[in-house]
DNA sequence: AACTAAGCGAGACGGTACGTCAAGTCTTAGG
DNA sequence: CCTAAGACTTGACGTACCGTCTCGCTTAGTT
């Protein structure tokens, strides 16, 4: 008398180049159209996939947008601040680099597109403070800088100081307000303190 | 010599009636279902009109919503900060008004819509700033209150450290960060510096 | 006791230009665009007249062709049988030149929307049947040539025979028949028998 | 050497059950409205079909008329002339049940509307004609009959018998034409010469 | 001459249907 | 049992015209 069999688990698995594709296409296509404008057929025919495929794995367009943005494929990776360990340098120079980029048509499609999937998806709206604001990024270099400008200072709200500098770039993102020069230096004034 | 005579202008003129009508539908329809889910059918099906009366006068949603806001008739109006001479208490009860707002979820459909609205249409965004920290609201109050904060120093960048206020509460929205007790204060100690 | 006084009657005369430039704009987009097709906005903007001028004196649609119809304006007037004693030979000349009218594409468009406004509108169609068939045309002529064809009796039914010949030539049109040599000839014995 | 692959086929394939929904939708909406007020949205809904299924498998209104009378779904079957041996008879009878159907109120819509399809779509016209004077109906009944009428020697006209025939009852359809005793016989008299 | 009525141009309005697009679900066949 | 293909229903899109209804002339009779 032999065990009752385990769930017979036949057939093949889930594809790893098709999941790929479907992705690669998805960000393609983010990027050309933005969030809206997107349309699963038209990820399915550029990833040659059938939609039944998607909605398999991915609920929603924005499930799918959410992971293309965990797997950083939306998001040039450049984007992390350098670190000179002049703090208000290095932030000067993040902001102007984000600065710069929204500038740039496709860069600007790109980052209203993902605050429009942010809007609209909760995951999403996670994610992207995570990725922007995530502990390794901003908030902990501002606490490894105390002392070095006005407003770093021991028991200073950091988690909201790195809100308001990333949520000034965010406002002048909707905004749409042309750039000036001297910008980025007085959001970092605004957020660190004067100089 | 006479001017040129201005093209002669018979026939029925624009009702104003339908216009409001069409207004309020959209504001209804926008603050119960979010920007993503108006459907211009919806909107002339409540308001009792034909479709085509809504493309004659405007040429998309978001021309629609941009209306509506500029009308006033989608954020509720108590949201201008109170004014009793100690900055710092003002903005902290505008932020946690905000905060309250946006811990209801018809409030934060609202927000997260106008937000969504704003990626969409570059007369949205525009507007959402002006709206938000025109001069009569925040940035007039920074300077006006120069001196008593630590960040309100003369030449201080009062237009960036009003962005950094109104972006963080963006963020929050847009990230869902849970509401916690201090928020607001913790926020405009970030703007403002250290009590 | 006198009647009632008659609804005076003041006030500027219907204009028979307007009327003129209707029933003009009325086949010239008839002709050019067939009976389906026809819009009363398109009359009126090639007319230059406003819609209600239209509908305050024509019902419908069909009935300003009906009446373009009775003007002549819709039928090149050489349709009617030339007359030069021989039946035969004038029957079968007129076919023919109605043949070849059919066989252009605007004489083609022409013709199958009659039949089409004739089908929707009864006025127009009892119009066409007089128009095409009436008594001076080619009943008269077929009792006036009597015995000069087998079927050209005395008490011959002359309407009926005037039917068949505008009937086969209708059906023709309808059919998109392709024309060939010897065809009026063929459908003229078919009527007056043969040679 | 092999020939190239065709283009795979997978997928559903057409469902023959929408096919005859749509089909069966169309023809009572034909004969309950017309041709002209037929609705692509009215069939969808009677059928309970999406608009698209339609539009996927035939480009017009008229394409569906085409197939409604390809399929027999239009014209009652009763409509071929009885076979007696006596051709005069026979077709007179026939004429007679035409004019009958004409005469009711349903059937009078029917045949106007189909000739009205007929007038804007070649493929109907083409149907019509095969249908109504196909050579297993009349023109071979002529054919087979010479010898027992005037007009039906060796070498007469059979094809345009037959047309003048059709011709002169789409013509009455047309013209609405009062009916009277002894219309079918003095159509007939016409075609076939006098008894 | 002032005072009515139309007639008329223009065009806003509530509707109906159009033909298209995409969504999400379901079905078939190949691997 | 995963996948590509794609048929299916649903629902919204934006457009074209419909027929009705004001508007603000202009014009032709009264009074």
């Amino acid at each position: 008398m032999t065990a009752a069999a385990p769930p017979r688990r036949t057939g093949p698995v889930r594809s790893e180049g098709v999941r790929l594709a479907i992705l690669e296409a998805t960000a393609r296509q983010f990027a050309a159209r933005g969030y809206d404008h997107l349309t699963i057929e038209g990820i399915a025919a550029e990833a040659a996939v059938g939609k039944q495929t998607i909605y398999r794995w991915w609920g929603s367009k924005s499930a799918l947008v959410a992971e293309c943005l965990v797997e950083g494929m939306l998001l040039p990776h450049r984007l992390a601040p350098p670190d000179t360990g002049d703090i208000r340098a290095d932030l000067t120079a993040w902001v102007d680099a984000v600065l710069t980029l929204l500038a740039e048509p496709q860069g600007e499609t790109l980052l209203r597109s993902i605050i429009a999937a942010a809007a609209e998806n909760a995951d999403i709206g996670r994610r992207i403070r995570e990725s922007l604001a995530g502990s390794e990024s901003i908030v902990g270099r501002l606490e490894a800088s105390i002392g070095t400008a006005p407003n770093l200072t021991p028991g200073a709200p950091f988690e909201e100081l790195s809100e308001t500098l990333v949520g000034a770039i965010v406002l002048r993102a909707l905004s749409r307000a042309p750039r000036e020069p001297g910008d980025a230096a007085r959001i970092v004034a605004a957020v660190l303190g004067p100089a």
